[in-house]
DNA sequence: GCCTCTATTGACATTCATGTTAATAACATT
DNA sequence: AATGTTATTAACATGAATGTCAATAGAGGC
């Protein structure tokens, strides 16, 4: 927590974004929706609440900013990791482990949650969709077949990066059983396609 | 919206509860958490939020009890769909449907996202788990590949109940490829199995 | 050095939610 | 009818969050 006794710090505004936008992420991580009061953000930042209002205009518009760019972060993760290996093999496993690492799928949960549906122009994404699907179902798989895979592995990927500690503590799993749930899960999706 | 011009309506506590309950559990399911202030709930049942405060003694108290109440409903349901069929071909697709009905997996989410963990004390739900995972375990099944496939049932049930519509938008799945999903994930799951 | 631009801030007004208190009214009992 | 219990409410005090406005202070250009 920064005390900036009497003198000011004048940022150019593209630093006064960012500072505002890493400290509101982190707000969210640790408190979830509740952190993102500017308020709260601009007290941990160091800045007064007036300042966030004057880069962004509003709260709701700081909040849109924010989860703005934390989209743009997962669909750039999730097709840099789809990059890497083409094999359709592999394609579902990678998007499982991205789509539920780093709290992504915690981010996607709060946005439905929030706001009742998601906005759309999410035209890339439905893009990138297709493409994986296009890719799974190239080999003899129906086309169906291949959308019902991608639509389990991510709802399977949020449930489990929202609740996936405490599930499988009732369930009993113990932690070295629970890190081979993507590898287990990616190994039943290939035993799937090739029957 | 009750409108009382002047004459009060006395209720048993009983009544009193299960009106302010009922109507909290319909915010939550238009509102989100944000539904679950006591001067909303208040001016939906028509009531003031001071007799909220007189019969829950807090706005936090009113929550927990909410959250008791609802999560009371989805074990009893869980056990009544797990008890029609004991067949343990069965039991995980009934699993399936009944978590990802009636907002059940949002009302976990929701409890998951608002306090940062479950709480401890769920020792019937963890009980229920144990029994679930004997029964399919019976047959040949790895124990630990059974405790996966309750794992998979569970968070895919729930991310669907979050994001499930505009999960399938993006895909490209239209409603009645959609409504296939629990019965295909079903029969995936006995596949797996019977290997 | 002077001037301009604007990022930053403190002070203020407003709204909303929470919780307390004392008074009131509905209902049961005698 | 009188009385006691308590569910209900209005009024109040408090605190937190939002957004506005005018004044201030960095930083660069002249």
């Amino acid at each position: 927590m920064n005390v900036n006794r009497g003198k000011r710090i004048r940022r150019t505004p593209e630093e006064a974004r960012s500072l505002i936008l890493s400290t509101a992420a982190r707000r969210l991580a640790e408190h979830g929706l509740d952190g993102l009061s500017i308020s709260g953000v601009a007290k941990e930042a160091g800045i007064s609440h007036a300042t966030i209002i004057h880069h962004f205009g509003s709260t709701e518009a700081m909040r849109a900013a924010l989860l703005q760019q934390m989209t743009g972060q997962l669909l750039s993760d999730v097709v840099e990791a789809l990059h890497e290996d083409q094999l359709p093999d592999e394609i579902l496993g990678r998007l499982f482990t991205t789509l539920s690492r780093d709290g992504h799928g915690r981010l996607l949960a709060w946005l439905a949650l929030d706001r009742q549906q998601l906005e759309p122009g999410e035209n890339q994404t439905a893009a990138l969709f297709r493409n994986i699907i296009d890719t799974i179902a190239v080999d003899g798989v129906d086309r169906t077949d291949a959308k019902l895979q991608v639509l389990l592995v991510a709802t399977a990927a949020m449930g489990l990066s929202i609740c996936g500690d405490p599930l499988a503590a009732l369930i009993g799993l113990d932690e070295s059983e629970t890190s081979r749930f993507p590898g287990w899960l990616a190994a039943r999706l290939q035993t799937l396609k090739s029957e």
